[in-house]
RNA sequence: GGAGAUGUCGCAUAGUGGCCUAGUGCGCCCGCCUGCUAAGCGGGUUGAGGUUGAAACCUCUCGCGGGUUCAAAUCCCGCCAUCUCCGCCA
């Protein structure tokens, strides 16, 4: 959430941010009385109270008649009191919901416009010519199957559509990519992470995903946990309610962990192979860091995703996804989208989102500064999600033969050629 | 899953209905004193919100949420966390 000052201060701030996101002003007007209602009955709730204080006081020490009447007089006031404390507890919370339903201030930086208004910042690596080269590339799937990679057949059987297995060498490129992922981010700076993928309401919350994106998560009822869609949940509720102290920041921590997203709305979507699944493997970076760094750190998270792609020898390019495209939290968004040669077009495999105080706001993580308490910055950034990055490589390294070539990077880990099951 | 115990300021502890405006010790910060350090002395030290030009001030905060009461750290109910024991399990 942003800071509410800035409703007083700035309204105008506001609704021009809205307008960037191509999103109602009104509720900026909303937020604005709201806040109202909210301090004007704190206001009379504090009043009364503080009566019923000083006279609870004085009862303590008086008798007799001179007891009987204050006793009377504060018997009244108690009905008042407690009237007044609920007015007041439902003005803020009416303005709390309100507050959290406003998205993060899009930046002046991120382009305007929706999800085509996208600006390329690079493009890196040529796409292969596989007519020059003489063959028709098959697609990841093809390719997954004849190398033993992965089974979305059974994946289908056992668990449903969008569901597989990885197989044999699939398995062992995952945990290639996670072993690699994992010890360059070390190297970098990054504290390795293996957190819980289940969390409570708070946490998914917090971090902004029960807003518009609430359709996407999965559920758990009898136990009111949540499903995460990336380790940017836990990783980013791990400091809630805390207050860092200084001289801590930046934290950078690197997490492996499942995600799981229900992929409403994308039926028939992408529906060949692992493309787009309701369960992956990632490893994603988190940083905490102080307001003034987060911008340059977001420049970072990004040089480290490419360095990422670079090792991999994958030919992508860098986009600056629009304001109206950016979700609850960000107020800027970097995409990495990787070449896919069967589809001719660069697909989305990571991406790096600075929230600025907005998740901080909200799980209430601060740092202590010379002025007292205040919310950190956070972002976050893909490193490696597994499947697309293996759709990525198997299609942008296959031969003629169906044998498939892999970057140096991973040679240490795995062959250099994934040949085809005979 | 069952039984029991515990939860107070960074840490340790005191506090069983009004004198709690939460005391004390340690730690930490600022002074004083002192060849240096330590000790000693004095002051400060949860966080949020409201109000204000600022200060003063006010409200909330004793794990969380309800309730009883004129009044709750204190009594009652629910939840959560931790510890011990039993059961189950990788």
């Amino acid at each position: 959430m942003i800071d509410a000052k800035l409703l007083r201060e700035d309204p105008d701030l506001l609704r021009a941010a809205q307008r960037r996101r191509g999103e109602s002003e009104s509720l900026v007007d909303e937020l604005v009385a709201a806040d109202e209602r909210r301090r004007s009955s704190i206001a009379s709730y504090e009043a009364v109270r503080a009566e019923q204080k000083s006279i609870g006081k004085l009862v303590a020490k008086a008798s007799g008649d001179e007891k009987a009447e204050l006793l009377a007089r504060t018997k009244a006031l108690s009905a008042q009191v407690k009237e007044a404390e609920a007015a007041q507890g439902e003005a803020a919370q009416a303005f709390e919901r309100l507050l959290k339903s406003l998205p993060n201030l899009a930046s002046e930086q991120a382009p305007e416009g929706g999800e085509d208004d996208f600006v390329v910042l690079d493009t890196v690596g040529t796409p292969r010519d596989f007519a020059a080269e003489g063959f028709e590339p098959k697609d990841h799937l093809e390719l997954g199957e004849a190398l033993g990679a992965f089974d979305v057949e059974r994946g289908a059987k056992v668990s449903g559509a969008r569901f597989y297995y990885l197989t044999g060498v699939g398995a062992q490129l995952e945990l290639a990519l996670t072993q690699l992922a994992m010890s360059k981010a070390a190297e970098w700076g990054f504290t390795p992470m293996i957190p819980p993928a289940l969390v409570k309401p708070r946490a998914m919350e917090g971090t902004g995903f029960l807003g518009q994106a609430a359709d996407d998560v999965y559920y758990l009822p009898k136990d009111d946990l949540y499903l995460v869609g990336t380790s940017e949940v836990p990783l980013a509720a791990y400091h809630s309610d805390e207050i860092l102290d200084a001289g801590t920041l930046p934290r950078r921590y690197a997490a492996f962990s499942p995600c799981y997203r229900r992929e409403a709305g994308s039926y028939g979507k992408d529906t060949r192979g692992i493309f787009r699944v309701h369960w992956f493997d990632k490893v994603e970076m988190f940083v905490y860091t102080t307001p003034e760094e987060a911008a340059a750190e977001h420049e970072r998270l990004l040089g480290w995703e490419r360095a990422w792609l670079d090792a991999l020898e994958l030919p992508y390019r860098v986009v600056d996804v629009a304001a109206g495209d950016l979700g609850l939290s960000a107020i800027r968004k970097f995409d990495c989208e990787a070449w896919i040669p069967t589809q001719g077009k660069y697909r989305e495999v990571s991406s790096a989102s600075n929230c600025t105080q907005f998740q901080a706001r909200r799980l209430d993580i601060r740092e202590r500064t010379d002025e007292g308490p205040r919310h950190v910055s956070t972002l976050n950034g893909t490193l490696c999600a597994m499947t697309r990055t293996i759709i990525a490589l198997l299609e942008n390294g296959q031969q003629a033969d169906g044998s498939v070539r892999l970057p140096k990077a991973l040679h240490g880990l795995l062959p250099a050629v994934l040949e085809p099951l005979s």
